[in-house]
DNA sequence: CACGCTTGTTCAATCCACTGAACAACCACC
DNA sequence: GGTGGTTGTTCAGTGGATTGAACAAGCGTG
């Protein structure tokens, strides 16, 4: 590692935020949340951030305090309050707990795995995961990440947006993620699908995240000012995928939509 | 609650942190978490945590532009990265895959609802779940917070710490917090089942905090420094609860007690 | 409608948190 | 042991974040 890792920062001031602290702060635990091994030391945060060591010093110290860090020896990780502070949002979402109680209920997908996500920046995040289908057991986890192009929530929430900010998102010369050979490449081919998710009201992943596996997903029709655009999906392996099955999941997704998106039932 | 809610900071520079910013904001985010709606406004903040309005509306700003808060008209809710940053913290737990897996594999668990949970200042906090049994569903959630003395896993972990620190935390003029009939009132119990459990090395929870369920735990071991204590639990409902089959959890829940304290398997 | 009581935002003066450099402690290598 | 590179902590000066008061906008109530 001669060059080391790639300061991100280095604008610095380029936002001027109003506490420049908190900001920091939080870039701090991004940092930690997206190094791999988890753990960074006060040197390596200063580096990356770009922050002078004494006040990182001081930053972690306050961070610390408040247990959104943890220290141990010279190296600092995310703490333990974040998971209290992450739970605390997901069970104000009431969206969450129907979600539950419909996917038992449902003839059909009661029997498979089905996630609802959110749309959160560039990226899609998963809110909670019904598992019916123990045998197919996913990697991907509640609050996973997701890029909008690789997965079929992230296709159908791109579908809710308005054309404009689709553009401003992926401009033609964008280069899209790939993980397999089917994942799509450029943003004609993305905002192609758009327009045919408009059309038909679901999309489809058809191996384009791993290689085997396809997905389902509609959109949770935002009734009003409430908050940001929820999506539903449901996994299946590709070798035991039909068409009539596809439809009937299709079918039971817009049900949930549909009453997720008026509360009263 | 005719005097309005108990503006809980007042000691104000106490601590004196050497980044007071980010130790407020902080308490905001802890404020949000706190607060039955999920949702306050600026001058709720400003009013609770004893900070200038001036000075909350930056704080504000500063959270909201890092995505730990967001605005909604006038009201400031947790923002999403909090899920984002919890999970990270959770995917970094090898113990958590480990647990899942070796729940799906053993012969009695596979089929119960087993809980993974850890120590955080006066509670237990839950990390994972795994739930064999769909037909008990726990309304327990992940990252809830349950009182030590409420819970098998809270019980067994205080087991754990030294006599000293117990007594610090539980004076025998303590109050303890009662859920159900069956809920442990003095200071003076708890400290016997702890002997109990220590002699034993497995905690049993009575219906303490739900009328109808019961509950078994053991400790991790914890080899060496790594982290704070882990729990393990099996919740099942008391009418359907043996003899035999508690003894079959507890082999079990030891079997994986092990292997989660010694890592390479 | 005018009134009282909220709310959130603006702005200049002050104070304190941030900084940079100097410090001590450590480790690895020769 | 000496040496060059780390590491994290300390501390006094200063520049910018914080703040209080003044402002504007909203909302019930009589």
């Amino acid at each position: 590692m001669a060059d080391s890792r790639t300061p991100r920062s280095s604008e610095g001031l380029g936002s001027s935020s109003p506490a420049p602290a908190v900001t920091r702060a939080a870039a701090v635990l991004d940092a930690l949340a997206e190094a791999p091994s988890g753990r960074l030391t006060l040197s390596d945060l200063s580096r990356e951030l770009g922050i002078p060591k004494s006040s990182t010093s001081n930053l972690l110290m306050a961070l610390e305090e408040a247990r959104l860090i943890t220290r141990e020896g010279a190296d600092f990780s995310l703490g333990r309050k974040l998971v209290e502070l992450g739970a605390a949002y997901l069970s104000r979402l009431d969206e969450v707990q129907e979600f539950y109680k419909f996917c038992e209920q449902a003839p059909t997908l009661s029997g498979e795995t089905v996630r609802i996500a959110m749309i959160d920046g560039d990226h899609i995040i998963y809110l909670a995961r019904y598992e019916g289908h123990p045998a197919v057991r996913l990697t991907s986890n509640i609050g996973d990440k997701m890029p909008l192009s690789l997965s079929a929530v992230g296709k159908v929430l791109l579908a809710q947006l308005h054309d404009h900010d689709i553009e401003a998102m992926f401009p033609d010369d964008v280069e899209l993620p790939v993980m397999t050979p089917k994942s799509l490449r450029s943003a004609a081919e993305l905002k192609a699908q758009v327009a045919a998710i408009r059309k038909q009201g679901y999309a489809l992943e058809d191996e384009e995240s791993t290689l085997g596996v396809v997905c389902l997903a509609v959109p949770v029709p935002t009734h009003g000012a409430h908050g940001p655009s929820l999506g539903l999906s449901v996994t299946a392996l590709k070798a035991t995928f039909s068409e009539e099955q596809a439809a009937l999941m299709v079918k039971e997704l817009k049900e949930l939509a549909h009453s997720l998106g008026n509360p009263m039932g």
